[in-house]
DNA sequence: CTAGGATCCTGTCAGC
DNA sequence: TGCTGACAGGATCCTA
């Protein structure tokens, strides 16, 4: 659920509020959602791997934070932000039943919310982190990967549908549902082409789409963040603003007027215009 | 090695 | 109202 943008306006948000903010006390309400020996420490650094994200503490360990489908974080304080999967959660009182760890610090908490329990917090050596698996597999992120490496990527691929492979974060690091349906709405590129179709010319276009979604995501908040400062309850608006495609089935297309139709492709809900995303073309 | 499908888990919604 | 199946902003594991 998070992508990149949202994990990264996460990450924003975290430094104004936890850096150099020592934790006193983590409390896990389900096992399974954190991993390892809980760790003591004040936060020295707050990075982040694709859609991951890892606090450095000064004591040599780090969390590793994972959200994936349905994973919040809250931090509540004198103010409360908010971001990663949108519920009534980011104005709810916690902890609560999704609640599944509580990090405290001396002037606020952090609540660790999930829904579906896919995400965790993970304690690994700060030294380790590198290594960590997942870390280890993720590509380069769309800015910092050049065409050709991509369309090699492809070529490796061939034979897998093109939205799979841009889904996959050992390919292109950063893309979540929402992104890679926008990426190929704007690139004119249909979902279930197959990886080895694309023309280097069309695989640029994916790259710069790419670039140019989750740019304008971050630089609006994310789709799903929230900062409740004033307790006014808005939301990050990217799906609202921004979106062409996503949710927007039954609606017509902003380019070209047809109905968008939504499709299954490579196990996931897809949105395209049937008229500007051709299978057979090109 | 790649490609595709099942799977982890809880909650909501459409359809009967 | 109650049940059932499908589906969900992710990634891994298993199989062929």
């Amino acid at each position: 659920m998070p992508e990149l943008p949202e994990v990264e306006t996460i990450r924003r948000g975290l430094n104004q509020f936890i850096l150099n903010k020592k934790i006193k006390k983590i409390t896990t309400l389900c096992e399974k959602s954190f991993v390892g020996t809980p760790s003591i420490g004040k936060v020295k650094a707050i990075r982040r791997f694709g859609k991951a994200l890892v606090l450095d503490l000064d004591n040599q360990k780090s969390l590793m934070i994972h959200l994936r489908m349905t994973g919040q974080l809250i931090y509540d304080g004198k103010e409360r932000y908010a971001a990663g999967h949108p519920s009534d959660n980011f104005i709810a009182i916690l902890p609560n039943k999704q609640t599944r760890v509580i990090i405290e610090f001396e002037d606020g908490r952090l609540f660790f919310n999930d829904q579906r329990k896919f995400g965790f917090i993970k304690v690994i050596k700060t030294n380790d982190v590198a290594e960590e698996s997942f870390i280890k597999k993720l590509a380069h992120e769309p800015w910092e990967m050049t065409v050709t490496e991509l369309y090699e990527k492809f070529q490796r691929h061939r034979n897998s549908l093109i939205k799979a492979t841009i889904l996959d974060q050992s390919i292109i690091c950063g893309l979540g549902n929402i992104y890679a349906d926008e990426a190929l709405f704007a690139s004119k590129i249909h979902p279930e082409r197959k990886a080895g179709s694309l023309s280097k010319q069309e695989t640029e276009a994916l790259l710069t789409a790419a670039c140019e979604v989750m740019q304008k995501s971050i630089d609006s908040g994310g789709s799903t963040m929230a900062t409740y400062v004033k307790a006014d309850g808005s939301k990050g608006d990217y799906l609202e603003k921004f979106a062409q495609v996503f949710r927007r089935e039954g609606k017509p297309c902003p380019r070209c007027g047809e109905q968008i139709i939504k499709i299954r492709v490579a196990g996931r809900g897809t949105h395209i215009c049937p008229r500007c995303q051709k299978k057979g073309t090109k």
